[in-house]
DNA sequence: GCCAACGTTGGC
DNA sequence: GCCAACGTTGGC
């Protein structure tokens, strides 16, 4: 079991987009960027994940579910793009802010933090639980 | 809207 | 295989 953290312009794609999908979810097209795409082929079913809005709101808003292995993304004709499942599971009732998450010491690690353009990016189990506890998840899911 | 940081492209 | 030019991202 993995932890992992997706980011999206709210504007373009929101939690609220996601949640509207139900069950079934949606595939986390898009991703032209050789590491995210790595880090989608790494996860299994069942790994859970930050929704980040980037841009506007800069807060982990909610929680997904990956619940499709990564496959070809169909917005594109490049084989060389994959992408995987989400699905939203949960909102994260106080949602830390990009701002709370910087001044946090525990945190310093994070990529969020050291690698802001990364879209898709790997999140440490103790970062998730400290990030699941700011943002009130408690116990962490 | 700006611009720094980063990733990708393509000529050599 | 290098690196300059270009495009994109994302915080501010």
């Amino acid at each position: 079991m993995n932890y992992w953290l997706f980011k999206s312009e709210p504007s373009t794609f929101s939690f609220e987009m996601l949640k509207e999908k139900g069950k079934a979810g949606t595939q986390w097209d898009g991703v032209r960027n050789y590491q995210a795409r790595n880090n989608m082929r790494a996860m299994q079913i069942g790994d859970l994940g930050f929704f980040y809005h980037s841009n506007e709101g800069l807060d982990v808003v909610g929680i997904v579910e990956v619940c499709g292995l990564a496959h070809h993304d169909t917005t594109t004709d490049d084989p060389r793009w994959e992408c995987v499942d989400v699905r939203a599971v949960k909102d994260v009732p106080n949602p830390p802010t990009l701002d709370e998450i910087k001044a946090n010491e525990k945190l310093s690690k994070m990529v969020l933090v050291n690698n802001s353009r990364l879209s898709v990016q790997p999140v440490a189990p103790d970062e998730w639980k400290e990030v699941c506890r700011m943002g009130g998840l408690v116990p962490a899911p």
